[in-house]
DNA sequence: CTGTATCCTGAAAGATACTG
DNA sequence: CAGTATCTTTCAGGATACAG
């Protein structure tokens, strides 16, 4: 930073092309990735989003879908009914997040094989 | 898990419904996505990396780059010479992914800023 | 049905000291 | 220079029980 070094990588590399060290919403919590997916074709309810995110335990998905709603991507909504019915719905903003993913989905469907098989590999060797 | 589940998959990688869960190599790893960017450009060394990736102990660092290389997305080249040189490079397989990132950080540009709003907003009103 | 309230575990990260 | 060795911390996630 202050040194004076020959060739060095510049400090401020990363701001000019990525702003931040992972993906928001995305990155840090498990089952955001898919959450999304899941309610890429329309609203769902909570009980609705547990059958496809199969293992996911009520208070994680609550978790989730409320740090997410917190970030704007998705709307609660809660109807007044007996028994309770609510739905959880993406936001404009999340739509725009289905591009970018669809991107990275591509790049994982064509590479995941050759990445188990590098660590299957390297894990043998060593 | 303490349930009876037929078909035990990598629940990190495999998919039950949706394409993938959560991106491998960039998912669960704090710095992955850094660390790719700064090798972008080129072969990067050891202390190279950690000055843009500021705050990085050496220890995550290396854990970092030992699970990247062994997922197949960068390589690790030691030099016998004196000091010691090692380089770290993307592999062509590595740079498959910057591609999608791109995306995704334009999204991080694009958004940032109201995803941000958004949760202060959440945090002061509710 | 849609959650909360606790308690617990485990993996990644950080702090610090040391080495070939 | 390029790491390793420990130790501690942190926090998302999971198990279970309970509630409006």
């Amino acid at each position: 930073m202050t040194q004076t070094d020959p060739a060095p990588l510049p400090a401020d590399l990363l701001p000019a092309d990525c702003p931040v060290p992972s993906v928001p919403v995305l990155g840090s919590r498990k089952w955001a990735w898919r959450i999304i997916r899941c309610l890429e074709d329309g609203p769902r309810r909570f009980s609705e989003l547990r059958v496809p995110l199969a293992g996911i335990t009520a208070k994680v998905l609550a978790e989730s879908l409320r740090s997410m709603e917190q970030d704007g991507v998705l709307v609660r909504t809660e109807f007044d009914e007996n028994p309770p019915r609510v739905e959880y719905a993406l936001t404009p903003l999340g739509r725009t997040l289905l591009g970018p993913m669809d991107a990275m989905c591509a790049w994982s469907r064509e590479n995941l094989a050759g990445l188990l098989a590098a660590r299957a590999e390297h894990e043998r060797g060593h």
